[in-house]
Parts: structure tokens; C-alpha cells; sequence
DNA sequence: ATTGTAATCGGCAACGATTGCGTAGATTTT
DNA sequence: AAAATCTACGCAATCGTTGCCGATTACAAT
């Protein structure tokens, strides 16, 4: 059985009591040079390290901070996951990953378990399923710093981080419509999410602009959000086989992008026939064939940010009252 | 300050001792059927759920697994940990994910952390940095239960699973030569891996096999593993500035397959004129371009076995002293 | 010699949950 | 009616750590 030594032990062999072990340990005034001296010495021997779980039942702080994200695989996540570190470890902190699959109950159990390990606080991008946010309104109530990235909610106040997805899909389209193209179609994200909307008005915006009629027909819901291919797969397939065909689509999620392109190229498309533009932070993408013209958001930056703001809310003394929501701006990549 | 109910406060509340509410909740058989009712409903009045750290505390047993892999953007290992979870969650565990950026100063920060938040047991793919395992012989020799699964390392006796890297390397090579390629570099992975060396064999024995010469100048180590783009496209510059240059490219790593394919598009390469074939578990790699003919591993699959026998160990009332290496096969997908 | 005052350390309790043991009171047995 | 048995619950210890208070000692000030 895996045991490692504890302040008991070190004063037992010792013969001192917990309390000044403790004390010698945590560098207390009250603690002679010499008995310091001895109990560093035999606690480095013995290789001792503080009990995090003994720390946290007592403390009620864990210094680690919870994430829940969607899918570890899309690599939007796994950039903010990396931006998240990036800071959390330099202020000492320790992160704990899950991923919800979109899947809200998998996104209840998590969330429950990260705040049963009473972890300081809650870095979320929400689950495409989720409409109930009860649990989170509970935790938060109570008291559990929260803060929302990327796919944020309305529901909670506290801090958030977003992109500027309307800007972005808005540029995308108009890059399509300056191109030339005047049929765009929309392949949208599930519709629950805040980003889907934006995202779906920054492409009216962009037609209305530049005086396209919007056109109801043009517009396929991905439910799943890409999880699922076929979904994509169907939607395309059928937007390709009207009469009066799209000669461009326009892509409002990452995952969606892809399983376009692999859509578009099992169908044998000519790519000048249909531009392509979407959004996708993929690190790939640039490499892709079809190739398309992307959307990529500052998903490192995004990570950083919301844990500083998290850290802000869990290390204040007061209450904090006021909040903000930061949204980002998006970087357009063309084809060239 | 967030503080959910524990069983005092529901002792007090109802003017009954904790010992009584524990075992009220736990059905236990001492309790009179009408305290039990009392208890139960106040329980969920207030939504109490036990406390995970005080468990945690008292029985050393907290039903989470660690998981330490280095790269969570790398899609094998976003794979890897889809089938770890699938397991875990049905067995009843959590997981605490965590990546080390292939650094070994991170890996050693994250196992102890995990050790000493007492997980129940640890799956560990190994950093490319680290040839210092004493910290991990420690832990398992501590009795802490550890399975390897890809990156493995042959200084610890437990269980371990891989992928047949050998074999993999071996078709992936044949079938470059198959296809009339005589000149095959080689871009390896960091050397102090498992699976680098194997690879390389494997790509020895199929020249070997179809009596081409082994040629040192046509091997380029990037130790770096891919995490550094300039030293993949360095070396990829180099191999092809030679004067007698490859006519094909096998390449051991995943995100080394990618580089070199950055670095082939940048330098303008006819993909006819270098065929390209290597290590890729990306779920894009068939829309890449320039293409390559890539070596599949079975990720999920690895994940699931890993856990399977990580949780044989957890659970095991005797120590385990027979221990087990699979090797799971590779898919060779070749370009059409 | 007495009091004051640091310096140095130990004891107790608590964080939340579990559990072996003890026991008051009710019920049954003799 | 006394003794034995059961029922239903409480007490206290435990896990590792630390805050608070108290105790001991030495040494200086009075």
C-alpha cells in the first residue's frame, strides 16, 4: 500500500509533537533554528511532502481549479486548456481536465465531482446539450468561483470570455461575397449555443451589407455539431443537389468545417465550384484539401484570460460585484 | 464562501449524531426504518453529497485515476483518453488529466501532484525528455499502481500496452518501396523512446528485406519530437539538398508527419516526385495535402485496455506479480 | 528574591466521514 | 420479578494538518 511519510512520523522519530513539525516545516518564528534545522533535514530524507487532501479538508482550498470542456480532440479546447496552464501553474496552481463529450449529464457529473474535490474554481465552456443550468446557478450561489469561456450562458453572472463571433462569421462572408460568390450557404452549430447565433447573425449581417436576399434554404442546422459526420455529410449533400445550388458555403463551427471538406471531397467536388470559408482553429487547417478560408480564434489568449479572471474572483478578499465579459477579435485567414 | 451540507449539519438539524446519519445513509442495518426516513429526506432537502476529500482522507482510496500524457493537442492521445474514460466512468472512477508538454520537469510536477491527491492509480505515456525514472520507481515501488501505455519504459515491472510499432514501420516502409521508392529517409522521434528505436528497426528490416542499403545520411533525428516546426522543416530542407536525394520519406511520429508535410507545401514540392508515408493518428490525415500514406494506431483501444489492466491492479485484494505487455497491431491506410 | 517576558514547544480541537465499541432503554425470556 | 437479549443510538478514534491556547524554561529587570 502506497503510504508516504506524514508530520506524525516525523514526529514520532523525532520525538516532537505534530504541531512543531508543523510549525519547523512552514518556517514558524516560533520555532528554534536548531529544531528547524533537524526537522527539514529528516523530512528531505524521508522524502516528506504535505497531504493536498489533509490541506484541503482543512482548508477548504485546494489551489487547483477545475475545467470542463466539451471534447479534448477539438483543438480550439486543447489551445485554451494549454493557455490555461500556462498561467494557472505560474500562480501556483494545479488544473484538474474533463471533457463532457457535448453531453450534459456527463457535464453535471463532472462539474459535481470538480466541486465535491472542492476545487478553488471553475474555468466551463458548456456542453451543446445543456439547456438546464441549475446546478451551475446552485454552485455558484453558494459561493463557487465560476468563469465562462468561449461558449458562454446569459443565466449566470459572472465573468466571461468570448470571441467576436459575429465579426468573424461577418468577415468570413463578406471574404466569400468579394470573391465573387453570391449563393451562400450556412452550415450552423448546434442552436442552444450563444456562438451559433452570433455566428448566424454576423452572416445575415454581411448579406444584407452587400445586398444578398437571405435565403432560408441556404441554412442547415448540425445539430450535433459535428460529432456526428453523417449529419454533415447530409446537409451538404443536399444543399449541392437544388436546382439552384450554393457556390459557396459558409461554415459556422470547427468540427463542422472539416467534416465539410471530407464531405465535399467524398463527393468529388471541384473546389472552384464551391468556396469554402468556416470557422476552425485546427493546426492543420492549413494543410487541408479542399483547402478553405478560415476563422481562427485566439484560443491560448482566451485560456489566459479566463483563468486571471478566475484567479481575480477566487483570491479577492471581497465579494466582487461588478463584472465584465471580454470578447476577443478573430484572425481571417484567406486562401491565398 | 461555498460550503455544501455535511453529515453534522444534518445531525444537528435533526438532533441526532453523525454516527447515526452516516449510517442512516448508508442503509445500514442498526437504524430504525423511521430515522432512516427522516434522514433521507433531509439528505436530499439539502442536496448533501459526501464529501470526496474527507473519503478521500480516511479510507487512502479517492475512485480517480491520474492520467499523464504529454500532449493533449495530439490527437492520439485525445483518443487514448476518450477510451480510458469510456472505462473508468462505467467502472465508477473519475480521471484527473493532466499533460506535460513532453517536458520532464512538468511530467515530475504532475505525477506527485497526482500521487499525493490519491488517485487510486496512474496511466502514464512517457515525456520524450525524461531519462531519470526514480520518481516513478518510488511511487510504484511505494505500492502506487502504474500502467504504461505507449511511450513505455522498460525500468518498471507492470503492465504495459503499445502499438506493434515494429510491424508498423516495417509495412509502411514495404509499401513505399512497393511503390517503386528506392532513396527512403527516415525523419525519427526523440531517441530515448520506446517506440523511436522500434520504428527505426522496423524500417531497417524492410530495406534490409528488399536488399536496399542502409544509408545513415538519410536518417534525421528531431529530438524535439515535432514540437518544434523549424527543426522538422531544417531537416526536411536538408535531406532534400542533397545531391542524391530521397525519393520518399518515412516519417515515426505523428506530429512530425505534419511538419514535414508544412514544410514539403512551403518549399513548393510536386508530391509526385517525394512520396511521403508516416506515424499519424490525426482524424484530418486524409484530407491532408501534400497526402501521405500513414500507420494508424489503435488509440481508443490502447485507452481502454490500459485502464482495464490499471484497474485489475487498483482492485486486486493480493499483489499482482504476473505482469503483461500487449502489443497492439498498426493500420496501414495507403493514398489512393 | 520576585516578577516580567521572550523563546520554544506540546496539547487539544477541528476539517468531514466512517466504524468499533459501549450502553440506555425496551422487550423478551426464564 | 430478575435476567437475558435486542434495538437503536452515541462516543471517540481515525485520516493529516494547522490554529489557538497553554506550559515550560531561561534570562533579564526590578
Amino acid at each position: 500500500m502506497y503510504k508516504p511519510a506524514t508530520i506524525k512520523d516525523i514526529a514520532l522519530a523525532l520525538k516532537l509533537s505534530p504541531s512543531t513539525v508543523s510549525r519547523a516545516l512552514r518556517d514558524g518564528y516560533e520555532i528554534s533554528t536548531a529544531t528547524k534545522k533537524v526537522v527539514m533535514e529528516y523530512a528531505k530524507k524521508v522524502n516528506y511532502q504535505s497531504n493536498p487532501i489533509a490541506l484541503s479538508l482543512k482548508n477548504r482550498r485546494s489551489y487547483s481549479i477545475g475545467i470542463v470542456v466539451p471534447k479534448l480532440a477539438n483543438s480550439f479546447f486543447s489551445q485554451a486548456i494549454a493557455g490555461i496552464e500556462s498561467i494557472a501553474y505560474e500562480r501556483g496552481y494545479h488544473t484538474i481536465i474533463t471533457q463532457t463529450h457535448d453531453s450534459s449529464e456527463r457535464e453535471l457529473i463532472n462539474v459535481n465531482h470538480l466541486a465535491q474535490r472542492s476545487v478553488d474554481g471553475l474555468l466551463i465552456s458548456m456542453s451543446a446539450g445543456t439547456s438546464d443550468y441549475g446546478f451551475l446557478k446552485q454552485l455558484h450561489n453558494d459561493g463557487l468561483p465560476i468563469v465562462f469561456f468561449d461558449r458562454i450562458i446569459d443565466e449566470i453572472e459572472t465573468f466571461k470570455v468570448t470571441s467576436d463571433n459575429f465579426s468573424g462569421a461577418y468577415n468570413a462572408t463578406e471574404s466569400l461575397i468579394k470573391s465573387g460568390r453570391k449563393k451562400i450557404a450556412l452550415l450552423s452549430n448546434a442552436p442552444q449555443l450563444s456562438i451559433t447565433n452570433e455566428r448566424l447573425s454576423g452572416y445575415m449581417k454581411a448579406l444584407a451589407d452587400y445586398h444578398i436576399p437571405f435565403r432560408a434554404e441556404l441554412i442547415r442546422n448540425c445539430s450535433k455539431g459535428g460529432n456526428d459526420y453523417q449529419e454533415v455529410e447530409d446537409a451538404v449533400k443536399d444543399l449541392l443537389a437544388a436546382t439552384d445550388k450554393p457556390d459557396a458555403i459558409f461554415i459556422s463551427s470547427d468540427r463542422i468545417s472539416i467534416s465539410c471538406i471530407r464531405a465535399l471531397k467524398s463527393l468529388n467536388f471541384d473546389p472552384k465550384e464551391i468556396a469554402i470559408a468556416g470557422f476552425s482553429n485546427s493546426d492543420v487547417v492549413d494543410l487541408l484539401h479542399p483547402s478553405l478560408s478560415y476563422v481562427k480564434q485566439k484560443s491560448f489568449e482566451m485560456g489566459q484570460i479566463a483563468v486571471e479572471m478566475l484567479l481575480r474572483l477566487i483570491e479577492s478578499k471581497y465579494p466582487i460585484t461588478e463584472f465584465e465579459t471580454k470578447i476577443l477579435d478573430t484572425e481571417l485567414h484567406l486562401i491565398k
